[in-house]
DNA sequence: TATTGTTATACTCTATAACTATA
DNA sequence: TATAGTTATAGAGTATAACAATA
């Protein structure tokens, strides 16, 4: 590992913080936080709290929260199951099919890594596609 | 803008969920978040509280709460200077030091990324740096 | 008047533990 | 016993507004 290495950490930090800036005040357009946006991108299908929580990354106990704000808002219902009483089926509204496209929208519309150029961006693509499929057949 | 730059953005997401995730990993063993280890790293050299804020991209008021909490622990101390008596100079103690050799030697041997090349890591870096580059000068 | 920093306040995300209802 | 989800609780980061001290 070389002091270049470092400087590729600091590279993609400071990519994914304007990335992700950008991204906050293009949701702050809807009232939505980033961690509301991608819940809502998850619920293309209608998908039970556990599911979500994988999806999310995150304990099932922080989605309960997500879940109230949004569905506060009439983007998200909670719907009961038949088949297991337990569950509770998360399902997007028509208001929020309606906001979701806009997130879907937003995200096609970053103005971010435009300067590279189409070529580039492919190279990229395949670079941080490979990183990850190694990474993630690997031990350590 | 096409559909593989949505995959594109995904990937550099899910690029920095990855590192975050295994910093946030190594820091928890000092017991330091990812704000905390990035302000004892900005603060090789003293700094008064705006630039560090500054430095961190975010409000004043928030440095004063992640200062309180370093500062509870010894890792850093505010100094007052006599030039300008309203600023607060920040200073690593010795432990504080210590620390943030700790803080270093952990971002210089972050487990990633090592599925590619040297060759490919030189790609990468050369293109996010660029990527960034000209998104600096540019207007949107 | 403007700046430095703090405090008060509020919100979101995050996790852990205890709990209910159901399986 | 185990699982799905909620609630209680706690802590961290974030911002805005009001404020004191100083410039």
């Amino acid at each position: 590992m070389t002091g270049e290495d470092q400087d590729l950490f600091r590279l993609i930090f400071e990519l994914n913080r304007r990335l992700t800036g950008e991204l906050e005040r293009q949701l702050a357009e809807f009232d939505l936080t980033p961690a509301q946006a991608q819940l809502l991108r998850e619920l293309e299908e209608p998908a039970p709290m556990v599911s979500a929580a994988e999806r999310m990354h995150c304990d099932p106990s922080n989605v309960t929260g997500i879940v109230d704000r949004l569905e506060r808002r009439g983007l998200v219902e909670r719907k009961t199951t038949t088949s297991d009483r337990r569950v509770r089926r998360l399902e997007l509204t028509a208001e929020g099919r309606r906001v979701r496209v806009e997130v879907e929208r937003i995200m096609a519309a970053m103005p971010a890594l435009e300067a590279l150029s189409a070529t580039d961006r492919d190279t990229l693509r395949d670079l941080l596609a490979r990183s990850m499929e190694d990474a993630a057949t690997r031990p350590g």
